[in-house]
DNA sequence: AGCACGCCGACT
DNA sequence: GTCGGCGTGCTC
């Protein structure tokens, strides 16, 4: 028998996989999808998961053997394997980033170097001369074991320990090697049990019983047990024991429990359990109403034609009635499910209610979930613990290999593209894929959809449902447009409010009804200024003004997280007169606190809800009625469905509208009915006061008819005019440097390249980026917008990536940075 | 991405 | 003189 080989993902950034050749132990009991152990480069120990099993053998090099494998069963199944290329390919980048995603932190490893004293070291016949700071480590080593290159550099203050250790290994002194260690740690329960012969023989418990009488600390403890554990009742109740905690948290000794289990009247024992609480679904039949049964039936219609359906409802109209309808029916066929969130719609009531109905079932996939968390849901999906997923943009990498359906709600969200480290990938697209992969339907919902979607729906290569009623007897809203500049010219402008703003509030509050605010910027202004000079505080590392945050006296970089104290006066001529310019929800929640004394008001934005639980936690206090009025960013638009909400307030519309990017009217129009959907929900009419200093710009016009299809058909025109998607596919690449000549230089030269791809297209730039300067490097930006037709997105891919390949190897851009980022936002 | 090797400046 | 800065090349 020839050897085997085998193609090993490995996470580095190289576009390629490693052929390792497969030992003959492991021979019988490895595949596609396996974890591996393997050494990369002169020491270092990677996990990497096999790809590909062959025969082949590499010819320019010797195959190293793979050395261990970690799980005896393969952990990602092939077709995710599929998905993970196709993802490289589809979005430019390497296999190995795309695993990195892919991969909960839990179950990556990699090696740290350690050293150790070397056992057959003489300390007194040594023959070189051991100098101080080698003396430091050693004296160290004494009393730990192990040291990693970290520890040592710690150690001697220095930044790279790396000399000292290899002279130290030269003189023999030490050894190093290369540990392993597994991250994931299952969840231990400990739990005590009583021994023999006291579970079988009453007479030997009452011996027990006389003998501890006078321990009463003893005897305390061996009575709660047997009142939790019945043991002669149910004899085999005591296999399973006791929580040692229902003992400690009743408060008694735990130091006489020791005695107990020395004594080896209770024994003590561990058990795996799961993170996450069993819970029980109720069947409750979900009832729907004439016209969400008619969508239902439409959607499986559209379904026998169609792999894709975009489901149009508008907010209030019940869309996840349906989805549960759905999901129900593809459980019971006995294949999988994913729905997918955005980010911040996971915490709310939709996930409660699922779970009500689903259970146990479901597995929850949230980005606030820890390392651990995520690999118990990862083997949940693995061992069909979990047949449903409700999850964010990364719940597509989850080990399904039966999905049935995929439901990407509010399938417009901008959350749902990831920007920063490569794979830069679009969740609801990828799911699309997956769901092909699998050979499953998508359903994409939304009341805004986005206009890609739109238009494969108008294109018939997606299906396409609409649903226009509101369940029960919920109004749409009511708007007003309230004219900034109109107010501030009659000084009716308190505070950055409205007249009409500061009324509605009003009213709501004495009605005992709640208001959201919404105001898409975070901290308390987006910048200072001096009054007398115009100077305005920027950041040292990047290109952009700081914001001001007033709680925490601080200036801070929303790109870099750098800040600084509030400068005292201006450094440029010494005024004092340092003003805030514009307003972050920060000022908002003031400002209001201000207007309405006697108002309760609280703020959701990033800075309040970065803690696990802090964003259910001003939920739940609003839902109660504890806050009057909700200030907040995007987030409070997400699925929040509170009754008592009837008037939602958007402090600066223009913000949002105009914004230097050909998407900011579509983004306009899903916002603010987003937001506007809040508002008067079941049988109160609500009201939206949108403030702006433009009210007769049509958008609004037909955002208030609620026309969505006239407003897509109107901008779609625009876009094809100049050439925007979905007319064109984009493509935009990012070239970084610390100096800026030599990022503009190769920027440049890489532009030049690609014209000579031939495709058709047109190339954009380069161009300074929309931030110029982030973290001291020098950004600029090339846009390309590609025809859709022939292959032409994929072909020009292709040569991109060669072009790349040669740029990087040109030793004047050696240490310039490139970054695709395809479909862009 | 790490990590090792190699070639130059600022210090005991 | 050396330490240690980081530029460059390589990883099956």
């Amino acid at each position: 028998m020839p050897p085997s080989f085998a193609d090993v993902i490995l996470p580095v950034p190289i576009p390629k996989m490693f052929t390792y050749r497969i030992p003959r132990s492991l021979e019988s009991s490895v595949g596609i999808g396996y974890r591996v152990i393997v050494q990369f480069g002169k020491k270092k120990v990677l996990t990497g998961i096999i790809g590909k099993v062959h025969k082949k053998p590499p010819k320019e090099y010797e195959a190293k053997p793979i050395l261990d494998l970690l799980d005896d069963y393969p952990v990602v199944n092939p077709l995710q394997i599929k998905f993970w290329f196709w993802m490289a390919e589809y979005y430019c980048c390497h296999i190995g980033e795309v695993m990195n995603a892919a991969l909960p932190t839990g179950l990556k490893l990699s090696s740290e170097s350690k050293i150790q004293l070397n056992p057959k070291f003489d300390f007194v016949s040594n023959e070189f001369p051991i100098d101080d700071r080698e003396q430091v480590i050693l004296d160290a080593l004494e009393s730990k074991d192990e040291l990693s290159y970290e520890d040592c550099g710690k150690l001697l203050g220095v930044k790279s320990s790396y000399a000292i250790i290899k002279s130290l290994v030269l003189k023999e002194a030490v050894l190093v090697y290369e540990q392993v260690k597994e991250k994931y740690s299952p969840k231990v329960e400990s739990r005590i049990k009583l021994t023999e012969p006291y579970t079988s023989s009453k007479e030997e418990l009452e011996k027990l019983f006389e003998q501890i009488s006078k321990k009463p600390k003893q005897e305390e403890i061996l009575l709660k047990y047997l009142q939790e554990v019945p043991v002669h009742k149910f004899p085999e109740k005591n296999k399973n024991g006791l929580d040692k905690k229902t003992i400690t948290d009743a408060g008694l000794s735990l130091s006489s429990l020791k005695t107990l289990i020395k004594n080896k009247v209770l024994e003590e024992f561990k058990v795996v359990i799961s993170r996450f609480d069993e819970l029980a679904g109720y069947d409750h039949p979900i009832e729907l109403a004439d016209f969400q049964e008619e969508g239902l039936q439409n959607i499986k219609t559209e379904f026998e034609q169609k792999q894709t359906v975009l489901l149009h409802g508008i907010t209030g109209s019940g869309k996840t009635e349906i989805y549960i309808k759905l999901i129900q029916e593809v459980l019971e066929s006995g294949s999988q499910v994913l729905l997918l969130l955005p980010e911040i719609a996971l915490t709310t009531q939709i996930v409660s209610r699922l779970q009500k109905v689903f259970g146990s079932q479901m597995g929850i996939f949230h980005s606030k979930y820890s390392d651990n968390e995520r690999v118990e849901v990862w083997q949940g999906v693995l061992s069909g613990r979990f047949s449903f997923v409700v999850g964010v943009r990364s719940s597509v990498f989850l080990p399904f290999d039966s999905l049935g359906m995929v439901i990407v709600d509010e399938e417009h969200e901008a959350s749902y593209k990831q920007f920063d480290p490569a794979p830069r990938f679009q969740a609801r697209d990828a799911a699309i894929m997956l769901s092909w992969l699998h050979q499953s339907k998508t359903l994409l919902g939304s009341a805004t959809p986005s206009f890609e979607s739109f238009y494969n729906a108008r294109m018939k290569k997606y299906g396409y449902v609409h649903l226009n009623k509101r369940f029960g007897e919920a109004q749409l809203p009511e708007y007003h447009l309230s004219d900034i500049l109109v107010d501030k010219k009659k000084n009716l402008l308190k505070l950055d409010f409205t007249r009409l703003m500061r009324e509605k509030i009003q009213e709501a509050l004495n009605q005992q009804e709640q208001a959201l605010i919404f105001q898409n910027r975070r901290g308390y202004a987006p910048y200072m200024s001096c009054e007398e000079c115009g100077w305005i505080p920027e950041c040292e590392h990047c290109d952009v003004s700081l914001t001001y945050h007033q709680y925490s006296e601080e200036m801070r970089c929303h790109y870099c997280g750098f800040k600084e104290k509030v400068p005292r006066a201006c450094p440029a001529c010494g005024s004092h007169k340092l003003t805030t310019v514009g307003m972050g929800t920060e000022r908002i929640a003031e400002s209001l606190s201000l207007l309405f004394p006697e108002a309760r008001i609280g703020r959701m934005d990033l800075d309040t809800t970065r803690s696990k639980y802090a964003y259910q936690k001003i939920l739940e206090d609003f839902g109660a009625g504890n806050l009057d009025i909700l200030v907040g960013t995007q987030m409070i638009t997400k699925g929040l469905d509170f009754d008592r909400v009837t008037v939602v307030g958007i402090v600066d519309a223009d913000r949002i509208l105009y914004f230097p990017d050909f998407r900011a009217g579509e983004r306009a129009f899903q916002q603010i009915t987003q937001v506007a959907g809040r508002a008067g929900r079941r049988n109160r009419h609500g009201s939206v006061v949108i403030q702006t200093r433009k009210p007769d710009n049509d958008i609004f016009h037909q955002i208030i008819q609620g026309n969505y299809e006239h407003f897509y058909i109107n901008e779609m025109s625009e876009r094809q005019r100049f050439f925007y998607p979905p007319f064109v596919k984009t493509l935009k690449i990012t070239t970084k440097h610390k100096e800026i000549k030599i990022a503009e230089r190769a920027s440049k030269h890489l532009s030049n390249l690609l014209k000579d791809i031939p495709v058709k297209k047109i190339i954009l730039g380069p161009e300074k980026a929309l931030i110029g300067k982030i973290k001291n490097q020098y950004l600029f930006d090339i846009l390309i917008k590609l025809d859709k037709s022939n292959n032409a997105p994929a072909l020009f891919k292709h040569e991109l990536a060669m072009v790349l390949e040669e740029l990087k190897s040109q030793k004047d851009f050696k240490s310039v940075r490139f970054t695709v980022d395809v479909d862009p936002y």
